[in-house]
DNA sequence: CTGTTAGCGCGTTCAT
DNA sequence: ATGAACGCGCTAACAG
C-alpha cells in the first residue's frame, strides 16, 4: 500500500497537520521540523493522495471536453491547445464524444453535477432541449456557438471569414462564384453562406441560387457539387467551399471533368487543414487559429473556475486568408471553357 | 448545494444506510421503504456524489490515455474506440500528450501513483529510463510496442503487414520496388522495413539499398524521396511507403516529375487513412483496424482493473490490404520510362 | 509554531 | 430489514 500522511507523521514525530502544512505552506513551519518531515517524506516515498485532497477540497480539477465527433481532424490542434493549458494549470481533460446523441450529451453534462468534473467545454454546436442552459453554470463554448446561447464562448466570426474568402476571388476579377455549403442545420454553415452573399452584394453582384450547393463537409459532397453544376450547365470561374475537405473533393472532380485549377476555375477552401498544403494544387484557404482557440477556451475555463469575472462573454478569434496556388485571375479561355460547359 | 444522501434520508424518514442500500441493492429493502426512498430521491433530485463514492471505493474510474503526439490524425479512430468502451464501462478517459518530453510522461505516469487514475494506456512507443517498467502495474500498451517491454499490449504485426504490401506489388509483376521508411528510431519503422525486405527475399530478389529512403512519416519526405531517387537515376516501377501521408507526397512529386500513377509507377501506402480514398488516384493501402485496436486496448484495461487474468499478454490485431487504383501491373512503356529516368 | 478536532459524502460493518 | 457508528486520506479551523 502507498504510504499515507499518517505514516509520515509518526516517522517524523509530528502530527499529520504539520506534514500537511510542510507540503502546502513550507513557510509556516520551523526549519527544523520541515527537515524532519521532508526526510520522512523521502524515506517513505510519500505522495499525497490526490483523490483525498480533491475530495476534501471539493474540487476535482477535471474538465470535460465534449465534442460532436471525436474523429474530426479539425479538432486535433484544439485538443492540443486545451491539453497544454490544462496541463500547465493542473487540470485534467476528460474526452467526451457526443456523437449526435442526446443521451450521451446528458451523461457528460451530468458529470459536472455529479462532481466528476468541475467544468465543461462544449464543442458540439447543440445541447438537447432537456438540458436547460441555466443548468450549465461552469460551461464554456468553443468553436461552435450554440444558437441563442449566452454562455461564454470563443470562436471565429464565420460570416466575416467567409466574406473574406469570397472577396479574395472577387478581387482577382471573378464575377461568377459558386459556393458549396456545410449542413444548413449548423449555425456555422449558414453564417458562412451569409458571408458569401455579403461579399457578392458588396460587389454589386446578384447571387445566383443555382450556384449554391448544400454539402455536408465531406469529400464526396465536394465532388457531387461539381457534378451537379456540370449537369445543370452552370458557368462559374470561382468556387468557395465551406471547408477544405469539400474543396479537395471538388478539385478532384473538376479534374475528372477536364477542368484545370486554377486556370479554369479558382478554388478557395476553409480551415487550412494540413491537406490544404499538400493537395494539388496547394489550396488557398481561411486559416483558423485552432490551437489558440483551444488555449483560450481552457483559459476561460480556468478563470471561470477561479471565480474571476470573465473579461468578455464572447471572444472572437481572428482568421487569416492563406493564398496558395488554387486561385488566380480568370482568363478569357477559361471563361469560354466554362461557357461551353454551360451550353452542353 | 446539491442534495446529499443525508437530506434524502431525513425526507424519507430512514437512515442513510437504507438510502444507500436502496440505490445499490434494491432487493435488500422492503417494497414499502424502497418506495419512500425513491420518492425522496425524486423530490430532491438526488444524485450520488461520484467523488465521494469513488473515494470511499478507492477507485477513480479514470484511465489516462497517453499518446506521443496528440495531433496525429491516425489516433482519431483509436480515440473513438477507447472512448466507446470507456463510456460503456463507466470509465473516463484523461487525454495526455507526451510530446517527446520525458517530464510530461513522468507526470502522467504519476497520476496512477497519486490515485488520480486507475490505469494507463500507453501509445508513446517509449518510456523514459527513469520510469522502471515494474512501476507500471496498471498499464496497457497500444499500437506502438515499447522495445523490450513485457507489458500487455495490442498492436498489429508491422513486419507481416509490410510484407503483405510489398507482396502485392510483386504479385502484380513488379521486380524493382522502392521503399520509403518512417523514422528508424521507431520499432514500427524498422519492422516495416524488415517486412519489405522479407517480401523481396521471398521472391528471390536482391534488395537494392539505393531504393530505400529514410523518411519521417510526413508529406515532405515522400516528395523528397522521389526527388532523390530521380536525382540518383534509380529505376523502379513499384513503391511502398510506410504510411499514406508519405505516399501522397510521393505521388504528388511523381506527377511533377512527369510520371503517371499507376501506369508508370505503382504506389502502396500504409494505414488507410481517409485521404487514401480521396487522393488521386485512390491509394492502395494497408488497413489497420484502428477503432478495434482502441476498443481492445480499453477492454484489456477494464479486465486488468477487474483483476481478471488477461487472456494473453500480447494481442495481435489483423490487417487488410485494400486495393485501389494506385497499383497496376507494370507495362513495357512504363519500364522504359523508368529506365529513361535512370539513364538521364 | 504546532497539535487536536472536526468533518468532506458515502459505503459498510455490526448490532438490533 | 434497518440503524448507529466508523473511516477512506486529507485540509482547515481552533486551541494552545
Amino acid at each position: 500500500m502507498a504510504p499515507t500522511i499518517r505514516r509520515v507523521a509518526e516517522l517524523a514525530g509530528v502530527s499529520i497537520a504539520t506534514v500537511s502544512r510542510t507540503l502546502a505552506q513550507p513557510g509556516k513551519v520551523t526549519e527544523a521540523t520541515r527537515e524532519k518531515v521532508l526526510d520522512a517524506v523521502r524515506q517513505t516515498g510519500f505522495v499525497p493522495n490526490r483523490q483525498a485532497v480533491d475530495f476534501r477540497r471539493q474540487a476535482t480539477n477535471n474538465v470535460v471536453l465534449l465534442v460532436r465527433d471525436i474523429t474530426n481532424p479539425f479538432y486535433l490542434e484544439i485538443y492540443r491547445g486545451i491539453e497544454e493549458l490544462a496541463f500547465a494549470n493542473g487540470y485534467r481533460v476528460l474526452m467526451g464524444d457526443a456523437g449526435y446523441d442526446d443521451a450521451r450529451v446528458v451523461r457528460y453534462v451530468d458529470m459536472v453535477r455529479n462532481r466528476q468534473a468541475d467544468g465543461l467545454i462544449l464543442m458540439t454546436g447543440w445541447i438537447p432541449d432537456s438540458v436547460p442552459e441555466a443548468s450549465l453554470p461552469q460551461t464554456v463554448i468553443a468553436l461552435e456557438l450554440i444558437e441563442g446561447s449566452t454562455l461564454p464562448a470563443v470562436a471565429i466570426d464565420n460570416r466575416k471569414a467567409a466574406r473574406l474568402a469570397t472577396e479574395h476571388l472577387l478581387s482577382l476579377g471573378h464575377r461568377r462564384i459558386a459556393h458549396v455549403t456545410g449542413p444548413m442545420r449548423l449555425v456555422m454553415s449558414t453564417e458562412r453562406h451569409q458571408g458569401y452573399l455579403d461579399a457578392l452584394a458588396g460587389a454589386g453582384i446578384a447571387a445566383d441560387p443555382a450556384l449554391t450547393h448544400v454539402g455536408d463537409f465531406h469529400f464526396g459532397s465536394g465532388q457531387a457539387a461539381m457534378r451537379q453544376f456540370h449537369a445543370q450547365g452552370s458557368a462559374f470561374t470561382g468556387l468557395f467551399c465551406s471547408n477544405d475537405e469539400m474543396a479537395v473533393g471538388a478539385i478532384n472532380e473538376l479534374r475528372s471533368l477536364g477542368k484545370r485549377v486554377p486556370s479554369d476555375i479558382s478554388v478557395v477552401g476553409f480551415d487550412d487543414m494540413d491537406y490544404a498544403l499538400s493537395s494539388d494544387p496547394p489550396l488557398t484557404s481561411i486559416r483558423q487559429p485552432r490551437r489558440e482557440i483551444g488555449r483560450q477556451a481552457m483559459q476561460m475555463m480556468v478563470d471561470l473556475l477561479a471565480g474571476k469575472a470573465l473579461a468578455s462573454g464572447h471572444l472572437e478569434a481572428g482568421v487569416e486568408l492563406v493564398v496558395r496556388a488554387s486561385t488566380a485571375p480568370p482568363n478569357a479561355s477559361s471563361a469560354d471553357a466554362s461557357r461551353v460547359t454551360s451550353t452542353t
